[in-house]
DNA sequence: GAAGGTAACATACAGACTGTATGAATGTTA
DNA sequence: TAACATTCATACAGTCTGTATGTTACCTTC
């Protein structure tokens, strides 16, 4: 019953984990710049040379920081638009939507993956690592949709980033709005507008 | 003759049009993090001193040059929305998107708005400093059309920020893209959709 | 127009932080 | 078990930001 002889790649991983999570919670608290690669350490109980072996520099475990975070949001964003797949198109975007509002009142988000992302990733590496989960998601939809032909038929990839970029700004409106209530309500109608504009019946269907 | 014989203002005028000059073209270049202050008060042939008199620090620069490039935008995207004021509300916004993708050639905007802005200042600063400017034109535009009767009616707040998210994310798109002239085709179509599903004659005018 | 005062600037310094280099400890393999 | 590889610990060099202190340029008042 001895916590010693671990396996390489289990030491590894538990200090990858430690540090992964640490940053996470640090850079969700204070920001990229904000947090010294000190405090990550004391955060994870690990030394600085465990780091500097792990990744490369403190950039790299931001990313996968990100990666982590992403994973995470994708899964649950996921699980909720399974839920309600028979709906049809609409309903399972605002769904998602709504889905997506609440997880981005945890800081986490904001901060992690719609502040300090781009800036310290760069925009394309980031968007990179958004491609297999959130935004994946938003283009399998689409393509299900279409498939169905709910939705008309056109390039996925630039409307699915249109909406992305939509749900991002909403959900940063939402957390920094003096009044989160209403400006959900608010963000929540627009997307509404927007996505049945997309499908292919025209008209909109009262509410 | 002598460039001596200037009066307090004009002394302070000079080195932070300087100072903001040179930054912007290094933030541009190299991005907020890349770029320290001595080689900015080289590239503005003024001493570190001279910046910490006129900003509090590196940050408050960074939002003086923020400011800086918001003014030049939203200038030259009102005059071309000016231009076409009389085509209505849907061609007023594709000129000015069209417009928008041009200025985002420019790493300017990519970098310093776009990417840097909301990481170095925060988000709810970097919205505040595009209130006056870029966002307040979509503002405009916005209650100019539902004015006319062109667009229907609803909150103006939360949906010009979803514009201008939209037009945000397709301009890193196309600058990012391996082939941006067709990237560039497709997000205008996709604002196209968009725009006309807004409108209350509803149905999408032929082009 | 001279003197005292204030604003603008210059320079030197302290503190913090990142990444590296070197050595120790732990696991792996022959 | 002996040589080797991986993981981690620590000390160090270099850089950067912001501040403190001194100096120069301008302004005001008499």
């Amino acid at each position: 019953m001895n916590v010693k002889r671990r396996t390489q790649a289990e030491r590894s991983a538990a200090t990858r984990i430690a540090l992964v999570g640490a940053g996470r919670r640090l850079f969700a608290a204070q920001g990229f710049a904000g947090v010294g690669t000190e405090a990550i350490v004391r955060e994870a109980s690990v030394s600085r040379g465990a780091l500097y072996h792990q990744f490369a520099d403190k950039t790299e475990l931001f990313a996968a920081v990100l990666e982590d975070v992403e994973r995470d949001v994708s899964q649950h964003l996921a699980e909720v638009a399974g839920a309600r797949a028979e709906a049809g198109f609409e309903d399972v975007m605002l769904g998602a939507v709504e889905a997506w509002l609440e997880l981005c009142e945890r800081p986490e988000i904001q901060r992690i993956v719609l502040v300090d992302g781009p800036s310290v990733l760069g925009w394309i590496r980031w968007r990179e690592i958004c491609q297999p989960h959130v935004l994946g998601l938003i283009r399998a939809v689409l393509e299900q949709g279409m498939a169905a032909g709910e939705v008309e038929q056109q390039p996925v990839a630039p409307l699915s980033h249109a909406l992305i970029a939509v749900a991002d700004e909403a959900a940063m409106y939402v957390a920094s709005s003096a009044d989160p209530a209403t400006a959900r309500r608010e963000m929540v109608d627009v997307a509404r507008r927007l996505l049945s504009s997309l499908t292919t019946s025209g008209a909109t269907p009262g509410r």
